[in-house]
DNA sequence: TGTACATCAGTGAACGCGCGTTCACTGATGTAC
DNA sequence: TGTACATCAGTGAACGCGCGTTCACTGATGTAC
């Protein structure tokens, strides 16, 4: 790991840490590879030897963050463990976790506007994370009355969305900034009074 | 509206126009002062006599889209006719239509990043919308048992969150690209789950 | 109705700046002998 | 262990570009008389 003399030794690792670090405080939008180059002690022209140019590299950030992202929710998950409803509300704390400690990360995933397909490997890690969403919400579906069951990737797509919202209207600064509730109780908050629509929770309190 | 001639006759609007084509389909950040002086037909230095800059001239667009915002999501509410139920949820989809109808509004309101006190105009009408939305919600949870009602604001907070996080993830382009269901039904289907784990709905289907 | 004049909305040129990208280069590294 | 050499990661200068903002100006408009 030298990374002192001409050769840094690490440089590609170190561009996209520094790009993690502008995305979270200026946007994906304002992020400027020259600048992430600056920080990473390099001249703009080295970025050239590892990556494509400034889009390559935001969808290498947002590939390590779904890489990330997959993990943490898949261990949350804990293959349904103690009961598929602990394992999904666990699930959702840990999404809301990610957003917290991995801010960039989060922005560059879903807040870049780049497309999912800007290369092959952002498509999979992209395709690893959804699918472990997807699979919290099947196996908390089967503890629902058939009749009375929505499609998986239904209440997965309604979690999700909360948990997005909440993320950017209430864990940010602007525009609910003067949030009433902290951001961890208000989802979770919500997940239950959803778990409770759905018959997964009991009705009283 | 003599638009013809050296003097443009309703520039400040215009201009404001021009950027909400551009938030529309660049994004906040990537909007840009000299293209929209260039839409409207002008000069860079023309939009100077109008605004202070260039985060003027996008406070005044999201100031706009509140005011659209709060006179759309009232008179959906109507007051809480017929009922607070039904008052509620054609609430809930006069959002999504208002983020559908008005996308530049939109963005310019809850992605730009700038702060809602940019301007005291905006801070003021930022207020307003966010007190219909809470207005809704209160004359809703006088039909929720005082015991297990939680804090209007609470709840408002989750049906914003869940209407935006559609609205993120399944209303635009990317990244929950392939959405798997129409934005509309997907959030109509959420908040009725959600209602029903208040109690304000009946728990059969 | 006609003329003189003040107003002020928009012009056009200029500024300094940082951007993403290219290019020929250089010199540190590591391998072959 | 020592030397020759190929590799290739990073340099530094240059490019053309569009940005936001400033400034002195100009000329269309509308009012006063």
């Amino acid at each position: 790991m030298g990374k002192r003399g001409y050769h840094h030794g690490n440089l590609r690792q170190a561009l996209v840490d520094a790009a993690l670090v502008l995305i979270e405080d200026k946007g994906p939008t304002g992020f400027t590879l020259s600048e992430a180059a600056k920080n990473a002690g390099v001249t703009p022209a080295a970025v050239y030897r590892h990556f494509e140019g400034r889009e390559d590299l935001i969808a290498e950030a947002a590939r390590q963050g779904h890489e990330i992202f997959a993990d943490l929710m898949d261990h949350a998950f804990n293959g349904g463990n103690p009961s598929a409803l602990a394992a999904f509300e666990a699930t959702g704390r840990a999404y809301l976790a990610f957003a917290r400690q991995h801010p960039g990360h989060y922005m560059a995933m879903f807040e870049s506007g780049l497309s999912a397909n800007a290369s092959p490997e952002l498509a999979a890690a992209a395709a690893r994370s959804r699918a472990v969403l997807e699979r919290a919400a099947e196996a908390l579906s089967e503890h629902i009355p058939p009749e009375k069951r929505p499609p998986p990737s239904m209440f997965s797509a309604h979690i999700w969305a909360m948990s997005h919202g909440v993320v950017e209207l209430f864990a940010r600064g602007a525009p609910g900034s003067q949030s009433p509730f902290p951001p961890e109780d208000l989802l979770e908050a919500g997940i239950g009074i959803y778990l409770r629509g759905l018959g997964l929770l009991p009705p009283d309190q």
